[in-house]
DNA sequence: TCATGGTTGTGACTTTGGTCACAGACTTCT
DNA sequence: AGAAGTCTGTGACCAAAGTCACAACCATGA
């Protein structure tokens, strides 16, 4: 059940739920539970089945898969405004999750019961072509992902994981390697290099990138 | 425009077609244009815009992704009553197609426009469900092929991919390896300690799977 | 301040996969 | 039968990434 102030939000943050004919807005407002979740929270594992659709108000979520000796590798991250693809994917194919859903900081969540989700895009198209471009996205992005675990070095998915953050980084070496699926060490040792080449200068969990252009080289040669 | 034979056919690979009103049904029937194309044909590839929605009635479509130096990956293969997603990711994020489509067989398709598939995704809920499903399955299947190539060692894989193949099998080593994402040379060796195991035995693109048992213990130890 | 725990640096070593080069075998076509 | 092209086997070598072990460093709070 959202108060007025929570669905405010929610329609800032997701504005192809406006216009929606009343019967859904009035099950939408009704049926919807506002979460809040602490910081590494496992919002969702693989081989559960999925409870509801999540709509992000604030906080994001990293998606991961985690391999049995303790390495993982991030497979994207859904930030406010985007919605996890993944539990489409689980509602839409009555499946069950494939990956793992962590808050990477405090969340804010409006859960929407699979019902009202069914309902939502069988009724209303603007927020079913929300969700059909959203899984283009991600397709894209998975695409990516996998040329780049396939047939790139990690010096240069690293170089790429550090353009695209805004400098400075604050995040621990190990956190890196947990984003590009490799190990601490590797990920110490590269930095260390792209120090000594003048690329970025490294303090304790900060990473403050000096030559953006020669990085952005490396991440895309 | 579909002669009667063909939409039988269509039909009967895509059941979800039934029972569309009228006015759509014309237009299918109208619209859809029926191809063929030879094996080796590439039917789509980065950085294209799309240009219709295949419905496979006969051959299959591999999808791959090249790299620059010759090596290619497959994502995952294209079957009659399949759709490849990856156009309908397309299609619905008015995007380019990521990755490339080749036919693995001779090929026979009925091909829709954009127009006509998004007439058909709005008004006929049982076709929307049928790619929303098909978008469930394929995101699992790559996050199935992300973890893989990020965490597997390539003999693990490699028995993977000859235990989910009916025995004896067809292919040549190169083929094998274009599936992998490595190279023939190591897809020969470890095929070369399969059968020192007595796990396959080797002929001339044949293999043939001896020890299933064994095999697919490595594969999903 | 001292202990604790998380973070980083680093060297030695191993494993895996990829590259290169070339030989031998088989197939197909003429 | 001979030539050309494809497929396979294999050894030597290399590079990238991972593993292990351990030291040093920093921050925090008891």
């Amino acid at each position: 059940m959202l108060d007025s102030g929570a669905e405010q939000r929610l329609l800032q943050r997701y504005p192809m739920l406006r216009g929606l004919p009343a019967a859904l807005h009035e099950e939408l407002a009704a049926q919807a539970a506002l979460l809040n979740v602490p910081q590494g929270t496992v919002l969702f594992d693989e081989l559960q089945p999925c409870r509801g659709f999540p709509f992000l108000l604030s906080g994001s979520i990293r998606v991961i898969k985690a391999a049995p000796n303790g390495r993982e590798l991030q497979l994207y991250s859904v930030n406010p405004g985007e919605s996890c693809i993944l539990t489409s994917s689980c509602l839409l194919g009555h499946a069950q999750y494939h990956a793992r859903g962590v808050a990477a900081e405090d969340v804010e969540m409006a859960m929407l019961p699979p019902a009202t989700f069914m309902a939502l895009i069988n009724s209303h198209e603007p927020f079913r072509n929300y969700v059909f471009s959203l899984f283009s996205e991600r397709m894209a992005d998975l695409m990516q992902l996998i040329t780049a675990v396939a047939f790139q070095k990690l010096d240069r998915r690293l170089a790429t994981l550090l353009v695209s953050k805004p400098s400075p980084i604050h995040s621990t070496h190990q956190a890196l390697a947990d984003e590009l699926g490799s190990v601490r060490e590797i990920v110490s040792r590269l930095l260390k290099q792209f120090e000594e080449q003048g690329l970025i200068r490294l303090g304790r969990e900060q990473i403050n990138v000096i030559d953006v252009n020669a990085l952005s080289k490396l991440s895309n040669p």
